[in-house]
DNA sequence: TTAACCGCTGAACGAGTGTTTAACATCCGC
DNA sequence: GCGGATGTTAAACACTCGTTCAGCGGTTAA
């Protein structure tokens, strides 16, 4: 055809098989790390010839935003209902250190660190994701669930969600060691600065 | 010879070669991750046969495992120093937050999620490193050149090598959103807890 | 001088990879 | 029923990879 060199036939946005290539690479990503996920490996998994993947994603780092981004929208909507929390910092604290989310996020760091289309993109989600929390954490302060004895918003944000996920990160690798006085502290902390 | 079978000839452990290629491993592990390492690519950039480099480390996991290894002892001598430190935990918060040491920790954490004995070398050199930090701060609490309000040595341990370890490590992908309030805070409270 | 050892290599095996191209099968609108 | 779009595929190209094995040339010791 007479068209742009650059152009591939490709499949529509919205199909199942689509769908179910994305859901399955974040798996693979999660059980066996980023260097485990590769045309060939996702389309064997999902019982489907390599081509089709491409057909799908024309390039791997094309697939790994699909994935990055069907993630981003579900967790954006967590962390901006932890505004309406009655201990908003608490579960800011929680939604940081769930298994899942601190083992895709450190894929995505280990992946971004050598990719720089995959860089800009997950900087682009984290900052959006820090601004909600901001966002939560400055009103619910605003309304007296929150006091950070001087500290800023930002700051909170910032250290809770760092320290949450190193935690289950350690955990998940089997290194605990220290652990529990980290928690003991921070739990303290967490009610002195919770509601009253 | 009427040895065991699984024996293979293999080379002495304190050859200059031996030497080269661990450092050159480091090396790429830092500038290009953990998933750009492979036998072929370390003998292509040393300059040398592959069969060499399995000569030295018989698998690519022995490779892996004497980097770690290497670095593990410099890194020990570091942070038993810290304990004659005028200013004990800065001197901590500031060890864990250089560039090359965090991001060498960061492949060697992702790189251990899917390899078990990689990550049993791992977290073994992580509590040599915790006990050793733990005894540095403990000694400089008890002659007075650190106050913790009421925090425990360990908690300090924990706390502030993860949060500055994912501080450089997000401003190294260029994510430094709330960064800056966040080292006020930091740095606020290195100074109270500093010698008076 | 001979034998053993040591650093090192070339060639090969079997398997993995990303990507392209042409084509088959199935549906839907006309 | 026909034409075109869509989902899907097999086959091939041109790599890369880890690992093994037999063997080279040189040093050292008997």
């Amino acid at each position: 055809m007479g068209g742009m060199s650059a152009s591939r036939r490709m499949g529509t946005e919205n199909t199942e098989t689509r769908q179910r290539l994305i859901e399955l690479t974040e798996r693979l990503m999660m059980e066996e790390g980023y260097a485990a996920v590769g045309i060939r490996r996702v389309a064997r998994e999902a019982d489907v010839a390599p081509a089709l993947v491409l057909y799908y994603f024309r390039t791997l780092d094309d697939l790994f935003i699909a994935v990055l981004r069907r993630g981003a929208e579900e967790e954006l909507a967590r962390q901006r209902a932890i505004a309406d929390d009655a201990d908003p910092l608490r579960a800011l604290w929680g939604l940081a250190g769930r298994r899942g989310a601190a083992r895709i996020t450190e894929e995505f760091m280990a992946l971004g660190n050598h990719r720089k289309a995959i860089r800009a993109e997950i900087t682009a989600q984290a900052e959006r994701y820090r601004r909600a929390q901001l966002e939560s954490l400055t009103r619910a302060q605003d309304e007296g669930r929150l006091d950070l004895h001087g500290a800023t918003p930002m700051a909170a944000v910032v250290i809770s969600t760092a320290l949450s996920r190193v935690l289950v990160m350690e955990e998940e690798m089997g290194l605990t060691c220290g652990h529990e006085e980290t928690r003991t502290l921070v739990e303290d902390l967490l009610t002195r600065m919770g509601p009253a």
